[in-house]
DNA sequence: CGGCCCATTGACTATGGTCAATATAAGTGG
DNA sequence: CCACTTATATTGACCATAGTCAATGGGCCG
């Protein structure tokens, strides 16, 4: 596997990106403080594993930049995604000792650890924490149920235009765009294989279906990764989902 | 639709089934009798709604005995349950206004109801609360990616058997049952077409997998939903999942 | 008895998977 | 700079699994 690079330097959660929307977003200056005392940075390159499944877990935290995916194998090879860990996403679970599932980074990574025994604690005298945790996980179930539905409802094509749904919407709170009327430009995060691997398909029959969409002028396709979505309402009827309502 | 029953007594907390599993579990006698105050009992039939989707919630509360679905569906009629709610299960999303997804009662059911919103000022006051619910929210987590492995990537053979699995586990624990080694034997709690909604097929699906499972002595068939599973490892086996491992 | 609900089974079809060939792009090293 | 390698993606031919449509069976209850 490929090497760890260096570590960036350990810097201040007031400047911190993913301040206001991580583990840590409602804690006072304090709290900050103590919280500094017991976190690291690291850093992985796209592919590298971050952690194994059953592995004992040294370490809870936060994505700070890039993707990473969670991922679950079974013997015989299949393997599932079952969740992408995206900026301020949490990693781990409190009071487990082993890993559940394999976590990748899907692109270069950085993330903000925290020893987790003294983060336990922590959790325990600091109800910011808790309470934000609480939170977080309440929408990560809620975002694993809606996955469900498409991995047993939806149709292969309807699956792609979920997922780039998904990355379209992402992307234009990422760069602050408000409106969704014009059109959407990002580039995909993931490799087909990866895409398959979420959307419970093979890598071919989502390479057809990104042909069939673009055909059908659904998306527009720049090379492998690079697309143009030029009717959002249009993506989001193919994806099965209501176009107009659910403003989410 | 069917009309709710007379209320059952409204019973002590200290006699309760779910008293040492629900969200209250680490409640002391003080925390419990605030929850007394605000709780109260509802009885559903089989087959009665107890939520609909969109709608504002009143209350959050535990499953005391029945099994409820969490289900969802798309404008077309396609649903898929994405959540099977036991005993002890708890009900709702504290601090969001309207519910998510249909509740449904599968089998008679009896929940204890919490006032939504005096249950979460409490919770912001009292810790033991959170805790338990974080700890709960990370479980339902896990079985929900769980059964995305199951939808994403299993054969309907495969599916069925995982879902039997379940229910003979579940069944093993409720009767103390600590021996996996005997022959367990249980009663379906959903109807064939409840179970192609859980597992993302057609009913019709369902019946043939069962039967097959039936013909090649992997279970036993007494009626329609009587079930008697000879070999446990063998149905694990047949569910793709380790028979050895995973003591879980 | 008759009607209703749930389940089973069969015949046929369609969607997506498998296997294989080919294309494209990004390095790598002579 | 260009051949060579490797990883990623596309496309085609064929096939298998599960879906669709339809007929039939079996309890249960009024």
């Amino acid at each position: 596997m490929l090497k760890e690079r260096e570590l960036p330097p350990h810097h201040d959660c007031g400047s911190c990106p993913i301040r206001h929307r991580a583990v840590c977003a409602r804690c006072d200056a304090d709290e900050l403080d103590l919280l500094e005392e017991i976190k690291y940075y690291r850093k992985f390159e796209a592919g590298q594993t971050v952690i194994w499944s059953g592995d004992r877990m040294e370490f809870v935290g936060s994505v700070v930049s890039g993707i990473a995916s969670l991922t679950q194998t079974m013997e015989d090879g299949r393997t599932q995604m079952v969740g992408l860990l995206l900026p301020s996403d949490f990693v781990g679970r409190p009071g487990r000792a082993n890993a559940a599932y394999d976590v990748v980074a899907t692109t270069d990574l950085v993330m903000c650890c925290f020893r987790k025994s003294p983060f336990e604690d922590m959790m325990l005298r600091t109800p910011h924490i808790a309470q934000r945790l609480l939170e977080m996980t309440l929408d990560e179930l809620d975002a694993a149920r809606e996955w469900m539905l498409v991995l047993g409802r939806k149709t292969a094509r309807e699956k792609i235009a979920s997922l780039l749904s998904i990355f379209a919407r992402r992307n234009a709170t990422l760069t602050k765009q408000t409106q969704l009327n014009g059109p959407l430009v990002f580039d995909l995060p993931l490799t087909r294989e990866a895409m398959a691997d979420y959307l419970g398909l093979t890598l071919e029959t989502v390479s057809r279906q990104i042909s069939a969409l673009k055909k059908d002028g659904v998306i527009v396709l720049e090379g492998k990764r690079h697309i143009t979505v030029p009717d959002m309402s249009r993506l989001m009827e193919e994806a099965g989902d209501d176009a107009d309502g659910g403003v989410y």
